[in-house]
DNA sequence: ATCAGAAGC
């Protein structure tokens, strides 16, 4: 008889053959079993015939579940199970975040057992998994929005669950202005209400011009058909359903529980002055008295983090040699994704993990083994002056809810401990939630959006939190500026109809229209979808020589766009080369060493090929040239100049910039290749030079300002 | 002498 050990694989082979046969079926039939056991013991499973009702009931219903409850996962299968997809209705659920869609998907196309992309499946943003008998469809709040341009009684869906809706981004709030209104008229049963039509058939002009077949026949599809109802669904984690109940006309709301551990919160006794000198004596202390667990930190940004790593690391060695087993792990979002997930593996026996985050660990990454947390209370945070239309970055304090959803991330998987770095009276003063981003941002897309569904009175909009007046009216004049509105307002025919057809900040999609005027869309494309992405050059502190060398080889004394257009070039330059000898996922691999080598971020890399399909695509559909300019890059840096007017600053006597749009005074940013340089003044190709002699035609795409 | 983190038919 063989020797054997006790490895699945050998368990497996010790077995009969005749059980061999049998195998994957058992183990099939135990793994549903599993689930099927999973599925029951989640808390929202004994309200199951409770929520029907409920939904049956009212067309509007929000449910408030805490985390761990399975209402994402499960409302959509009872729904179905329950009749709400008859006569091929969909039932549409709207994430935030691409991940989330992604995720939840699998998981519920694998408990219903079935394939992904048939009954269940998703879509986001340069991936649709769906087919004809897709009845459950997971989705971004951003998808559904770009959906509504086609579709604006969004028609195929019988049911739409907005999941995270506290997240308040502001997609999900637009969606919520645009599902009040959808819903209203659905309920009217027919689409042809006079004041639904006029705006159709508009839209069908615009679309029909553009996108002829398809859209047309959406059009007809929609015309004099007979509409169902809408049920709307508003999920949110916030214990506070009151505004949104409100918002709907005071709209039920049910409550399903969660399942958390315990989280012991402490507080200091006196205020913090430096809070990452807090926050180090916290790690240590927690490591030294505490027991087994790990440490999530909660910090503002990389630099911070950096410190706080470096920090660690010196005061180490001032430990006894037993307590020096802690381990450090920064993650924040432009940290390359092999370095990230590092985060995730677990610490070796005997070792504490210390994890130094960003706000990405409070709701985009689950990080498990965490059972510390320590929360300094500050988040950092963009801010939108509308007087300026520049958006600043500030550290401001954690909103309540926002300290709640930090402490809950130490009571996943037991119960945990929270740091707050701040007196108990200090938490009774901050504010409930956070500011809803739409109170925070720059409008001009969501305008766009809105108009060009038809939602022409942006003021009168029914938002679920109306945007300050001035931001309004600031956006409105920028996509006036770029000739997307006329001047009763309207949507401009055809420029402002195809800004609102591209995904891309309207400036950007103003740069591809007169590019394409100018026979250089080609590169103008390239030059968009590069900055449309993160930060595409990394850059570590330890090998920031080794990384301006690297860069000096793209770098491009016409300036940063010229630089990005090389980069761009080479890295498609080198994967066709590649492609020639490899298989298409060695070549990848090797455009991502390539990246490495170059100190460029290939995740950022990959997003803007992505994002450069997608529009070029888009350009083409729309019939716009998609030419080159070739060596002439004058007509290129032309075009530049005429759609990024607002970054143009003129160069004063004493060597500062004055920006010409705010008259701010502001300076080449470190991170352009012109930082160094001393650009000349040129009068040789800006479309101003002859009236401004002094006009700074290189612009660098991003200006720092001047304190 | 330096920007969080989500997201887009």
């Amino acid at each position: 008889m063989p020797s054997m050990d006790s490895g699945n694989s050998t368990q497996s082979r010790h077995n009969s053959n005749i059980n061999q046969l049998n195998r994957p079926k058992a183990e099939h039939f135990a793994r549903r079993q599993n689930i099927e056991q999973q599925r029951k013991s989640l808390p929202i499973a004994a309200a199951e015939k409770l929520l029907l009702e409920e939904v049956r009931n009212n067309d509007t219903l929000i449910i408030v579940g805490e985390t761990g409850s399975g209402k994402t996962t499960q409302l959509p299968q009872y729904l179905n199970n329950g009749g709400f997809c008859r006569d091929g209705g969909i039932i549409g659920i709207t994430q935030p975040r691409r991940v989330a869609a992604v995720t939840v998907a699998k998981r519920v196309a694998e408990e219903c057992g079935v394939a992904l992309g048939q009954k269940v499946g998703y879509a986001i943003r340069f991936e649709d998994v769906t087919s004809s008998s897709t009845r459950i469809k997971y989705m971004t709040d951003g998808l559904l929005l770009r959906e509504a341009l086609l579709d604006s009684y969004l028609s195929k869906y019988s049911v739409i669950i907005v999941d995270e809706a506290h997240e308040r981004t502001v997609h999900t709030d637009v969606l919520l202005g645009l599902l009040k209104t959808v819903q209203k008229t659905r309920s009217k049963g027919v689409s042809d209400a006079a004041d639904i039509d006029h705006r159709e058939v508009k839209n069908g002009m615009l679309l029909e011009k553009h996108n002829g077949s398809e859209v047309a026949s959406t059009m007809k599809h929609c015309r004099g058909k007979k509409l169902s109802p809408l049920k709307i669904i508003i999920m949110s984690a916030s214990l506070d359903a009151r505004v949104f109940s409100e918002y709907f006309g005071g709209a039920r709301a049910v409550h399903v529980l969660g399942r958390q551990y315990p989280v012991d919160i402490l507080y200091t006794r006196q205020p913090e002055t430096d809070y990452v000198d807090a926050a180090l004596i916290t790690i240590f202390q927690i490591h030294i008295e505490e027991g087994p667990g790990d440490i999530l930190v909660f910090l503002t940004g990389q630099e911070e983090i950096e410190s706080v790593e470096r920090l660690v690391h010196e005061r180490l060695p001032q430990l006894s040699e037993s307590k020096r087993k802690l381990l450090t792990f920064p993650i924040f979002s432009s940290l390359p994704s092999e370095k990230q997930m590092k985060v995730f593996l677990p610490a070796p026996i005997g070792f504490r993990k210390v994890i130094l985050a960003t706000n990405i660990a409070e709701t985009s990454v689950t990080i498990p083994g965490i059972k510390y947390v320590i929360d300094p209370g500050m988040v950092k945070v963009r801010t939108y002056e509308a007087s300026t239309g520049i958006e600043p970055l500030i550290v401001v304090k954690t909103s309540k809810a926002q300290a709640l959803q930090r402490s809950g991330r130490a009571g996943r998987e037991g119960p945990g401990k929270c740091y707050r770095l701040y007196p108990e009276s200090e938490f009774d003063k901050l504010k409930d939630s956070t500011t809803p981003e739409i109170k925070r941002c720059n409008l001009s897309n969501v305008i766009l959006h809105l108009k060009a569904l038809g939602i022409d009175d942006i003021i009168g909009f029914d938002f679920i939190e109306q945007p300050d007046r001035i931001s309004i009216v600031k956006s409105m004049e920028l996509l006036f500026l770029l000739g997307a509105l006329t001047d009763e307002s309207k949507l401009s025919d055809p420029v402002g109809q195809k800004m609102a057809r591209l995904p891309l900040d309207p400036i950007y999609s103003k740069a591809l229209i007169i590019a394409s005027e100018f026979n250089c869309l080609e590169e103008m494309l390239i030059v968009v979808a590069m900055l449309s992405v993160e930060s595409i050059f990394y850059a570590p502190r330890e090998k920031l020589e080794e990384s301006r060398n690297a860069l000096k080889s793209f770098s491009s004394p016409e300036g940063d766009h010229l630089t990005f257009l090389k980069v761009y070039r080479a890295s498609d330059e080198f994967l066709q080369k590649s492609n020639l000898v490899n298989s298409k996922e060695k070549a990848e691999k090797n455009l991502r060493k390539w990246c490495k080598e170059n100190f460029i971020n290939s995740r950022s890399l990959k997003h803007a090929r992505d994002i450069h399909s997608q529009i070029r695509r888009n350009a083409e559909q729309m019939g716009l040239l998609v030419t080159s300019c070739g060596d002439d890059m004058l007509p290129f840096r032309r075009c530049l100049a005429a759609s990024f007017f607002l970054n143009a600053a003129l160069k004063q006597p004493d060597g500062t910039y004055r920006a010409l749009s705010s008259g701010l005074t502001v300076q080449i940013h470190p991170s352009s290749v012109l930082f160094r340089m001393k650009p000349e003044n040129s009068n040789r190709s800006s479309m101003g030079a002859k009236r401004r002699e002094h006009m700074h035609i290189f612009a660098p795409y991003r200006w720092g300002t001047c304190s």
